[in-house]
DNA sequence: GTTGGCAATACCTCAGACATTTAAATCGCT
DNA sequence: AGCGATTTAAATGTCTGAGGTATTGCCAAC
């Protein structure tokens, strides 16, 4: 809010908001004070129409403004209506994805910031890693690594990403799975996998099986250092997408 | 009645998604081909109602859900109608933040993760602020720094927070901000400011007036420490609030 | 030249009806 | 009695049509 003090905060007349906008409000008010649980079942519609004193139309509105926040979620049918729906960090993950890509491919993000972040995160995430595994985190990591060279190169960066996924969710923290994730996604979608020369495929392969030893060996430093350099040397595939 | 009286069109596919997602789906998809760019005005809603072969009230549904995702925009009156508005990162991180906010009431999130990701997070963002920080930078950053102590300690933790704002911000990437500020909002939330006692304050005090001294210095080695050793010092007064 | 009102535009809200989907309850046959 | 097919009920999904309201621009009157 740094221009704050040029627009006028106080001179603007509070307009009455929208309807649906009031009801959306409300009922999400309800919904984070923990007035309405997750999973607990809204009246339906017509229901909260007369609660409310509104008719169905903006009720409607109101939920689906909810329901684009994943705050609720609609089923028709005899056992539908609308629940709350205790957001998953998947759907949100998703949700944050799309968002991020659109701040890209609009303005103020460039794949540089993408790239930056992603350089912060996952080194420390690694490390985190390496004094967290336990043995079928490794498996799934080296599920991860192995298939890079057993598959066709023109497929590698999809494991590759895969690979990035599997060693943050190793860390248990959901909340990095939750941030690393998108970038990694928008990243992929800036990625020309058709430029990408066959040996660089190659020594990407190589960083991760490095990546994964430094894991398994529960050595945090080289598995800080390791994802790090290995992030550095991925940055000129990306910068290369400036078109 | 049979069914085949909707068949009126013949060409009509059978719906296997609900409509307002389509044409949700559809508009999204023209603004992200860019072939409707930012700024432009979509057909008023009965226009595209007649466009799309749906009803107003469909219409209008879709338009609230891609006006939740801050992908439009509408104003009513003579001038007004909707318009393709491309996001900003401050309502971006809004919306997650309330998605987090859910996340760590409901379940899987702790304040452990949340503390963990800020403490991979912020050192390294002290670093590329020690780095770019140009003369307004640290103007703003002094303003955050020196009113800690003018004030009462009761509102020092928002003070706090705006000094931790405030160094992201320095960055110049807004996709850290985008996910330090949900992060330090929530934990804000946790913190209950009056079991903090007055000495503790004063430190935190000191640490902020080290941390700056660091950036003005461009120093980006002590400012990553600094904030590292900062930020574990905070661990405790975070982790009393497990109740 | 400024001010006041009038008209046009487009979103906002309402009310009701019918269609569609889904699951449970019921009926009918084996 | 058991089990499948049908009916029924509940809820969302969609359509239609009609005002209501906010905002702007124009034009006439002072």
């Amino acid at each position: 809010m740094s221009e704050t003090a040029g627009t006028q905060a106080g001179l603007r007349v509070r307009r009455v908001q929208a309807a649906y906008r009031q009801v959306a409000d409300q009922l999400k008010d309800q919904i984070l004070t923990g007035e309405l649980t997750a999973g607990a079942r809204l009246p339906n519609e017509a229901e909260l129409a007369r609660l409310f004193g509104v008719s169905r139309s903006t009720v409607r509105e109101a939920l689906r403004l909810l329901a684009s926040q994943h705050l609720v979620d609609t089923t028709r049918g005899a056992t539908g209506g609308t629940f709350v729906s205790s957001p998953d960090a998947l759907s949100v993950a998703e949700n944050l994805g799309g968002a991020l890509g659109l701040l890209v491919n609009a303005q103020g993000m460039t794949v540089e910031n993408l790239l930056e972040a992603r350089l912060i995160l996952e080194p420390l995430a690694a490390r985190l890693a390496a004094s967290r595994a336990d043995a079928a985190d490794l498996e799934a990591l080296a599920g991860a690594t192995a298939s890079t060279s057993a598959l066709a190169p023109s497929s590698g960066f999809v494991v590759h990403w895969d690979f990035h996924t599997t060693l943050v969710a190793i860390t248990g923290n959901p909340l990095l799975h939750l941030m690393c994730r998108p970038i990694n996604a928008v990243l992929r979608g800036r990625l020309h996998r058709d430029r990408i020369p066959r040996d660089v495929w190659d020594q990407v392969d190589a960083d991760h099986v490095d990546i994964h030893r430094a894991v398994a060996d529960g050595d945090a430093d080289a598995a800080e250092r390791l994802t790090r350099e290995h992030l550095h040397s991925l940055r000129p595939l990306y910068e290369k997408m400036e078109d």
